[in-house]
DNA sequence: CGCAACGTTGAAATTCCTCAATTCACGTGG
DNA sequence: CCACGTGAATTGAGGAATTTCAACGTTGCG
């Protein structure tokens, strides 16, 4: 096991590029700071500069630690929430890799966003206080649970978790935006390679290659997030692969040149 | 002057179909709760309901209203704040209508919403401190300017203001959801029949007509929003027209059959 | 081993865009 | 008040991008 980082993430460590079905992770010590059998605690969790946590002191983590439940684990194909049920809590992704989909009233479905490690999921239900979208595990998975209400409460005793949450909720709009000038502007190619990009940059800052990397959907989930056919983001990764700019062998991605890709997002 | 109304927004009161460049209110105590020349408060504004304020107590609302500055106005084509800009305030709109656009690397445009009265503008901003859109006026424009340290600060003291808050920010991304939605899996033409229903829905909510108004904006820029060019929006527009669903002339709308141009949407 | 889900590829069909011409609405200045 | 100019909107024809339909190959799981 690696030697344990209380420097957040490492973002200079690059994971060997994870092999088809194996675990993602490049730092071992997610889930325990002292062995394994331990529940972690944001305290020593590596994924605190990316999560709630962020910016809080050692005082401020340790009374978020008292309202986090760590014991909530997803199967692949599980749902953590679907449309429709009650708010109880948030969910910070621990290990894994998920997807929230919202279904239209004539059976259409798509997907809205693709989740992983360190990110919070369910801010779409608290405006309702019911749950908009579905959320599925793509592959096995460990979440913190977050009771809304408790967070809530405590949010309002710890302004600079009040601070931070404001943030995580801007920045989901914003990202909201960012898919809306992707789906309103920009061709299918362009699509894939933002696509691509986003997920480099997501896994590199988790301490993982931005270059080599596994799929967790089908092609079919990506085209639906990216409003294209399945089809067309086939024969957009093959067109990549034959440029030379990726390497695509089913789930597997290898990016080849990251500069190509992003200059094939400008027309 | 019509009768104070002090419950909140009037549902059933229609207007009549505002002329073409007359002022838009159905209700006349916007501004005022005594005479024209006084400065309104959130405790006397008929959008109260709408707004920041819902679910505040009397208390609540009077606190609220010693940090809201209501001087800033704007003549239509101004800019309310530019990306890149920082963040000082968030905005409410009072009167008026507002649309917000990204700008992508490339010069790239796309709306990504337009905002009526009660309606709050600026959250894109929280997550990194600067505006990450423009907001511009589509119309002369009256704004609640609400200085957001001064807000967090409040909400913090305000339990009811921070859920309250935390419901807008969370409606707002449950709205991008739709539209992603929108731009991920439907037609020129459900996109446009969406939006004519989204428009009459919010114009209903706030005591107008919800089958004649008029459109704010342009064939481009109703385009840009929904990710599609000028003269798709117009085809369409003429089609439903044909089809005897909707009457336009130029910004004039009317809607000839609710029901039907909810039909269109489902294929 | 075989089935089922996933992925690739080709050809035809469709939708939307581009380009272009024309009309319309509106504000300005003579 | 009218003429004019400009930006906005409508409409048509042709072309490009994506979807649809279909066939076939691959992968992985029971």
């Amino acid at each position: 096991m690696d030697k344990e980082n209380k420097m957040g993430v490492p973002a200079h460590v690059h994971a060997v590029p994870p092999s088809d079905r194996a675990p993602l992770f490049a730092v071992t010590n997610v889930g325990s700071h002292t062995a394994s059998h331990c529940i972690t605690l944001c305290e020593t969790c590596v994924l605190r500069g990316l999560c709630l946590p962020a910016g809080l002191n050692q005082n401020e983590v340790e009374r978020l630690d008292t309202i986090v439940n760590r014991k909530r684990s997803l199967k692949r194909g599980d749902y953590l929430h679907r449309a429709g049920g009650e708010l109880q809590s948030l969910y910070a992704i621990r290990t894994g890799f998920l997807k929230t989909c919202m279904l239209h009233d004539d059976g259409r479905e798509q997907v809205a966003g693709f989740h992983m490690m360190g990110e919070l999921v369910g801010m779409d239900a608290i405006g309702s206080g019911k749950h908009v979208s579905d959320a599925i595990a793509l592959e096995d998975s460990e979440l913190c649970e977050i009771p809304f209400a408790e967070f809530e409460q405590l949010s309002h005793d710890l302004p600079a978790l009040q601070q931070h949450f404001h943030r995580i909720m801007s920045r989901e709009i914003t990202r909201d935006h960012g898919v809306m000038l992707l789906l309103g502007s920009m061709r299918a190619e362009e699509r894939l390679a933002v696509f691509l990009l986003n997920l480099s940059k997501r896994f590199a800052a988790r301490g993982y290659s931005a270059t080599q990397f596994n799929l967790r959907m089908t092609r079919e989930e990506i085209g639906s997030y990216l409003g294209l056919k399945l089809e067309t983001v086939s024969r957009a990764f093959s067109h990549f692969q034959n440029q030379g700019v990726i390497n695509v062998q089913n789930k597997s991605i290898e990016i080849k040149d990251l500069g190509r890709l992003g200059e094939l997002i400008n027309r």
